[in-house]
RNA sequence: CGGGCUGUAGUAUAACGGCAGUACGCAUGCUUUGGGAGCAUGUAGCCUGGGUUCAAUUCCCAGCAGCCCGACCA
């Protein structure tokens, strides 16, 4: 991509509304745009890195054998009345009538949706277990969104719903979801705790959240060194010693990142989810749901994975793999040495952006990429031109590096692991 | 929803009861080019409605919008 045609107005000032670091910087970025309170417009570069995070969710979530499915956000009240959830949720639903004066809500989560398609399709213990997933925009009426992405209106959440034949299948499959999580906030380059939570408006009969440490974080976790429990602050009361083991408990602020359910039968039993088991005799099947915040979780890198001059994004979800800048290119030499690199580039694969712009100073060059934070930047410059080679420096470094323009590509794949 | 704060150009801000200023951006030209360049000429703005007043961007009221704290959440 050549920056001179990115979609993107990078801006030096800091907005004045924004408050967290993520928010700002996502701003200043030009990653997102607000609409509304609460409500953002992704532009490319954001929307960009919300795919590479939405991929990452996808392998793991294939590792763990769930399928993907895309269901309606559209739902009808009938279904949320079945649940008895239609006047309880938290936050209320956005409700709306059709022309026809038939109740809808915007799905602000799918536990009707999947458990009622399952009651249709799942009718032996041979249909199980079953493990179905979607990376989907949800509604959400909250009483007041704040910090950037970090709590939104709508957002895209990877909801994850498991369907079991026992207590125990459930209960096995649940630490193979929350192994998963941790390998999904890892490649993050998060280190994600998880902790007991309890179980809000979802229900069930145990929860996990996974917690991210963060100054910026607006839960509390209480944490034992000794024996390793870990609680949200609300579980615990007002105990400040160990239930387990009496040590005294570390309070810490944490970013509720995502949330894993044991649902029991709380909604197979009232959508009849039942099946044939190996004798014939007929059983409700038990059921976890799971769910991770994907702009949340943009939010939550860049508040754990910045400096003072900008994003520094993981690699994996780094909206390119690499950030090519050319100066002294007033020098048509040098110029068309950084294109020629380009396009070697794009040719082995690479998604690179080059910075391509005239009339623009070195400096100038330098303080938009470190602030937009893609993790390797390469330089053709006038020195770089005379030894063939171009200059490369990651973005959580200071040292820089000379490469021979023969071995960037065997250089970018090795640092890039393709 | 309760409490607090704030609305001036694309962005960040200043001043003012009487022609609204600066910086960045953007446009054009010239000069510049290894850490947010210089000069010149342009471009663009007082949230909406009502009240007070000879006169309101400024004071008052209401509305709308945004942010922060509370509550809730991925």
């Amino acid at each position: 991509m050549l920056q001179s045609k990115l979609f993107a107005k990078i801006k030096r000032d800091i907005p004045a509304d924004a408050k967290n670091i993520s928010h700002q910087l996502l701003l200043r970025g030009d990653f997102i745009e607000a609409l509304a309170s609460g409500i953002y417009s992704f532009l490319p570069l954001g929307w960009k890195v919300h795919k590479k995070i939405t991929q990452i969710i996808r392998e793991e979530m294939d590792k763990i054998d769930a399928q993907e499915v895309h269901l309606p956000v559209l739902q009808p009240k009938s279904l949320w009345e079945k649940t008895m959830r239609w006047n309880t949720f938290e936050p209320p639903l956005f409700k709306f009538k059709n022309q026809h004066g038939k109740l809808f809500t915007l799905g602000p989560t799918h536990e009707e949706v999947i458990t009622d398609l399952a009651s249709r399709r799942i009718s032996s213990y041979k249909d199980l277990p079953l493990a179905l997933y979607q990376i989907q925009i949800k509604f959400r009426n909250e009483i007041r969104p704040s910090g950037g992405l970090a709590r939104t209106l709508e957002f895209y959440m990877k909801d994850l719903y498991s369907f079991h034949i026992s207590k125990e299948d459930l209960a096995n499959y649940y630490e193979e979801v929350k192994k998963a999580y941790f390998k999904i906030f890892s490649r993050c380059n998060l280190q994600a705790l998880a902790v007991e939570a309890s179980t809000g408006s979802i229900g069930g009969t145990l929860s996990h959240e996974f917690m991210i440490l963060s100054e910026t974080g607006e839960d509390k976790v209480a944490l034992c060194q000794h024996c390793n429990l870990a609680a949200n602050i609300e579980i615990i009361g007002k105990s400040e010693h160990c239930r387990s083991c009496g040590n005294k408990l570390e309070i810490k602020n944490a970013i509720e990142q995502g949330h894993t359910f044991n649902l029991g039968r709380k909604y197979s039993s009232v959508f009849n989810v039942n099946f044939l088991d190996q004798s014939g005799k007929k059983r409700t099947v038990f059921m976890g749901c799971y769910g991770i915040g994907v702009g949340r979780l943009m939010a939550t890198i860049i508040e754990v994975n910045h400096d003072q001059k900008g994003i520094i994004w993981p690699k994996e979800v780094s909206p390119f793999d690499a950030h090519l800048l050319v100066i002294n290119q007033e020098d048509s030499k040098i110029f068309d040495k950084a294109k020629k690199i380009y396009q070697i580039l794009i040719k082995n694969g690479f998604d690179i952006l080059f910075d391509d712009r005239f009339a623009m100073s070195a400096g100038e060059k330098f303080a938009e990429a470190d602030l937009i934070g893609i993790p390797i930047r390469i330089l053709v410059s006038k020195k770089t031109f005379s030894q063939e080679a171009v200059e490369i420096k990651k973005r959580d470094s200071t040292q820089t590096k000379m490469v021979k323009i023969k071995e960037i590509v065997k250089y970018l794949k090795k640092e890039l692991h393709v």
